[in-house]
RNA sequence: GGAGAGGUGCCAGAGCGGUCGAAUGGGCCUGACUCGAAAUCAGGUGUGCCCGAAAGGGUACCGGGGGUUCAAAUCCCCCCCUCUCCGCCA
């Protein structure tokens, strides 16, 4: 959510960095307007109580005299007819703006490339060196079914299309990733948590999911205020909602592991084979609470957090910075990794990092006192993932495979793989 | 799922129709005392919005929403959450 405030006192600069984000000038000037309109009504209404609230203390106090109070309580009737009109109208301005707040993005910082869409992203760096094969890599979707260790007919036969059936080795390396990712995260000063994996209204509003993604990304619960959460941000970030945290605390740093539930409504016909969009996937997620001061080196330090992973696990990457076009709705700044896949012969998501400043925290009312003013401010937070592990899967299952059809498992996940070298 | 109890400020806990943003205790902050500390004493200690240069003023908030009333933390209704007992279950 952005500060009505800036909104209003920046309505220029607001509507630039707002157009970059396709949204056009005209909502800016209708909640300019409404919020003007509000804070007269405001003012009426305050003043109407003020009214009735000295009038009724005297009808207390003439009453407990036993004196006759029927002319003050005349009184109060007329206001409260006028009052019943200037509230009514007070409440429908408040939550017509909330309403246009919560479907505005967050603002684009001044660094990041403006453009409609992902041709305007750039890339900032790129490591490793993909192999060269003496052979035509397989995609891993074939890879997966020849080794038996990934089942796609079966996982559709379950649930239905899009959601994945792992088996023996493929199962096993799966769980190796997530807990090998955990503990690289952990050991970097990452606090684990394991969250649930439902979340309510409030904490997707919280995060951004609602209201506007609604039906696009989130599946709910017939008969609940319940959703199955769409990414880890969400329970994680969602830990501080409504929460004073003290100065000396931040920046704090957390992570976990949970499934993702995404209905890709609307992205049918895009990466339909295999394990690159589907209904439910593993992740680990990375979340910070920061200053506002220290978020951006804090973007940063997430960013190499996510590359280790990569690096550890030796598979080649590239990053990039998503133009204002191509950004979440909640990051004021996003890099997206993208990995190496030989099938592809090019590079493919695996993470996305981003700095939501204080888009999240003043939706979630997430906040901190400073030491010295004692005042309370938004904190900033943070999330990225470390990393989508289906796609990681990918990623290993592609890179790693041999001539012979084989599958060598990367050293850093060995003492997670009990024993198992190469998946035959 | 059934029966009961309860949700009040940083914490504990009173208030159960008016003068209550809220007693009291603890915590914390400031000052006095002290070489310093402890103890003691005095004062202070919520958040949002609006007006104001500021000082300050107004208003709202006692789990959430609605209602009754001149007046609601207090009464009524709905919802959420917590606890105890029973049932069920991993």
């Amino acid at each position: 959510m952005l500060d009505i405030k800036y909104l209003l006192e920046n309505k220029d600069e607001a509507a630039e960095k707002l157009a970059g984000r396709k949204i056009g000038p005209a909502l800016i000037r209708k909640i300019v307007d409404e919020y003007e309109e509000k804070k007269t009504t405001q003012k009426e209404a305050d003043d109407l109580r003020n009214r009735r609230n000295t009038l009724s203390k005297e009808i207390g106090v003439k009453k407990s005299k036993g004196e006759n109070a029927d002319e003050l309580m005349n009184e109060v009737a007329g206001i409260k007819t006028r009052m019943e009109a200037v509230e009514a109208r007070e409440k429908e301005l408040d939550e017509s703006i909330r309403a246009t707040l919560l479907n505005l993005p967050n603002l684009p910082r001044p660094d990041v490339p403006v453009g409609q869409d992902e041709s305007a992203n750039k890339e900032v760096s790129r490591w490793g060196t993909p192999v060269k094969l003496d052979f035509t890599p397989l995609p891993h979707q074939e890879i997966g079914e020849k080794l038996g260790i990934i089942d796609f007919e079966r996982g559709a036969k379950i649930a239905g299309h899009g959601f994945i059936l792992y088996c023996g080795a493929g199962a096993l390396l799966e769980r190796a990733l997530i807990n090998f990712m955990l503990d690289t995260h952990t050991e970097a000063g990452f606090r684990e948590h394991f969250v649930p994996f439902l979340v309510n209204a409030e904490s997707l509003t919280g995060t951004g999911q609602l209201p506007k993604f609604k039906d696009e990304m989130m599946y709910q619960l017939e008969n609940e205020n319940l959703f199955l959460n769409p990414t880890a941000e969400v329970p994680l970030t969602n830990i501080y909602r409504d929460e004073i945290l003290a100065e000396k605390d931040l920046p704090i740093w957390v992570t976990a592991y949970a499934p993702s539930f995404r209905r890709e409504s609307g992205s049918y016909g895009k990466d339909t084979k295999g394990l690159i969009r589907v209904h439910q996937f593993n992740k680990v997620e990375l979340v910070k609470f920061s200053k506002p001061e220290e978020s951006e080196a804090e973007h940063r330090s997430m960013l190499e957090q996510a590359e280790k992973v990569l690096r550890l696990l030796n598979l080649p990457y590239r990053v990039i910075v998503l133009s204002t076009g191509d950004m979440g709705f909640a990051a004021s700044k996003c890099y997206d990794i993208e990995v190496w896949l030989p099938s592809l012969n090019g590079y493919k998501e695996i993470s996305s990092v981003s700095n939501c400043t204080d888009f999240q925290a003043r939706r979630a009312n997430i906040r901190f006192r400073r030491a010295d003013t004692k005042k309370v401010e938004f904190v900033h937070t943070l999330n990225g993932s470390g990393l989508a592990v289906g796609r990681t899967m990918v990623a290993v299952l592609e890179n790693c495979q041999t001539k012979e059809g084989t599958v060598r498992i990367p050293g850093a996940l060995l003492p997670y793989m009990r024993g198992v070298t190469e998946i035959k």
